[in-house]
DNA sequence: TTTAGAATAGATATCGTTGTCATTGTATCA
DNA sequence: TGATACAATGACAACGATATCTATTCTAAA
């Protein structure tokens, strides 16, 4: 029957029938499967073609007890981070075939381990993605008793789950701490990010070992509590700037949304950055680049961490790799710019 | 047989063997169809909660045509403004069973078109979200020939789509730039946005309307072009300021983005912000908030729409709404802050 | 009582795909 | 030559829900 045939989508059964094969072979040729001789499956394919066929996703879900969606579970407010995060996933799920759910959420919660399980069941997920500061808690993550694979987007190196992207933030903010201290500074403000976050610990870690390793003194007035956000950078800014001057040569904040709000604070008390105050940031977002001066900060390979993690995940779903144990860790990158200024 | 019952999901039927009943009346109170009695309706849902089961999607959208799904299409550097996109559609549709699957884009490729319809078709869509400025492209929405409904978010009154959000720019621009007026400005630069967002036109509009209306004069040397990001806020500052601090006495900037690059203009040509020369933004971004001084400007209820524009949606696939035709227009607020002075 | 009609419940086919197992054809080996 | 292996293909059941149609029960009016 030719007739109306344009009105309905097409199924395997009339690829099938078009291409004068079983649906069986068919299917063996969407599935890219052993067993088909060249001739078949580009005769198939041609009718795929040729009828604009697409594979029916919830009847190959049903069947093959898969559902092809992978949950994205994020808490987190900057928005530069999440896009990355979001578009990294996106990207690699859409290549192979998957989609994407999001999960945003609290991670205060009380009942965050229960809602997540539910999450799991009722969109019949595939896999799930975890990203800071979700990804932090260690306890939840261990309760997380899931059938599914899960992989975790971490800020540090340690961590108990089997399936892991990590950056080095210890490295990183070493490493930085240790220019500013080559640039002669000695008196280095540091602003702690949001307790909740496991960046927060391993930022602050890098930034006292390295005054530790260069033999400076580490000074508790000269660290003060902040949370990622703009606004407690402000307020950390201030506290950090009213003890005089003469004192901090140098502010590290742990993010850079608070390295902005440092800025506010300055240029409210009249104080110039870099020449009164030098001022290093960590993310290397789009305020770091935009602010003015501009500010010297730390990238890290968001977009590809986020594309690798989903990319684990689906070699783990689809049993690709073998390997049940997966590490691995993005190097960071140090952006100098215009917010720190040598002195003697 | 109650033997390891654990491991395995539970189905509809066993919710109906284990409540005693059918799998259609297990069906029926699953859908909220009508012909249950109270009795066996709370029956089975003691059931359903004593087995934790959930319906399988696949199966449900396999047999009834469904997929549960709704894409959002965009293509808006401004990360801000999505993320208040994908939290209201993400809440919304989260409450009606649907999952939304993300499509970023590029809305000046050659063969958007096609690519969205096979999308469409590919992921099995019941329904399609257009946000700007890809919801600002007559031809393409008219062109798109889907067999499901469509809604689209669009900054101005007029679409010729049948399901449809908008807010009012025009009126927004239009009373911002009467609040200017009233401040005693006269000459006031503005700075449009990216040509192909329909915002573009409503704002520029709502500015020149406003001129008009108080007698003062339009002078296309005091209008320049942008493209909503924060660099071309910086150039075009520099043009507007460049013919002298003695002419232009106020700048309004089509949106935060750029508002916060006249400001980073004005910082390094010593001009003060407000007393030199006032600025105002529109979108109502933390950069606005966050800038030294904050800048006046518009906030939309973007969150709201994009949530309305779920709803819409759905009950529209759901048939709940009869109607064929829905325009829901969202107000703007003026948001006062500190780059506005009032001159003489 | 009787009975029409509504309310409620059930049996069975069906959606479009993949899994299991059987069958066919062809090349290789003793 | 016959046995054997293996590649290529197909027939049919099954996944877990909803749709359709039919059957039973209940209620109220005649």
């Amino acid at each position: 029957m030719i007739l109306s045939m344009e009105n309905k989508k097409a199924t395997i059964k009339d690829v099938a029938s078009h291409s004068l094969v079983s649906i069986k072979t068919v299917s063996r040729v969407i599935n890219n499967e052993y067993g088909v001789s060249k001739t078949t499956k580009s005769k198939v394919l041609k009718s795929i073609k040729a009828l604009d066929y697409n594979p029916n996703k919830a009847a190959q879900g049903l069947r093959s007890k898969k559902s092809f969606l992978i949950g994205l579970v994020y808490d987190n407010p900057d928005k530069f981070y999440l896009s990355d995060i979001q578009s990294g996933v996106l990207e690699t799920c859409a290549k192979n075939g998957f989609s994407v759910v999001l999960f945003p959420c609290n991670h205060q919660e009380e009942d965050l381990t229960e809602k997540l399980i539910e999450f799991t069941k009722r969109t019949n997920l595939d896999g799930l993605i975890l990203t800071p500061p979700i990804s932090d808690m260690k306890e939840l993550v261990k309760n997380l008793q899931l059938q599914i694979p899960l992989c975790v987007v971490s800020p540090g190196l340690l961590t108990s789950n089997p399936l892991c992207v990590s950056s080095d933030d210890f490295k990183a903010t070493y490493t930085m701490t240790c220019h500013l201290i080559k640039q002669g500074h000695k008196e280095i403000g540091f602003i702690k990010g949001h307790k909740d976050h496991g960046a927060t610990q391993h930022r602050l870690d890098g930034y006292l070992d390295a005054l530790s390793d260069n033999n400076i003194e580490i000074k508790q007035e000269n660290i003060t509590e902040g949370d990622f956000s703009f606004d407690s950078g402000e307020i950390a800014a201030k506290q950090l700037l009213k003890k005089g001057a003469s004192k901090v040569t140098a502010i590290f904040a742990s993010n850079d949304a608070m390295a902005a709000g440092v800025m506010k604070a300055a240029h409210k008390a009249k104080i110039n950055i870099p020449n009164d105050i030098s001022l290093v940031g960590f993310d290397n977002s789009p305020t770091a680049s935009q602010a003015w001066p501009s500010i010297t900060t730390i990238a890290q390979p968001i977009r590809e961490m986020a594309s690798s993690a989903a990319q684990i995940l689906i070699d783990n779903i689809s049993n690709k790799s073998e390997k049940k144990n997966v590490n691995k860790v993005f190097g960071s990158e140090l952006i100098f710019r215009e917010s720190v200024k040598k002195i003697n």
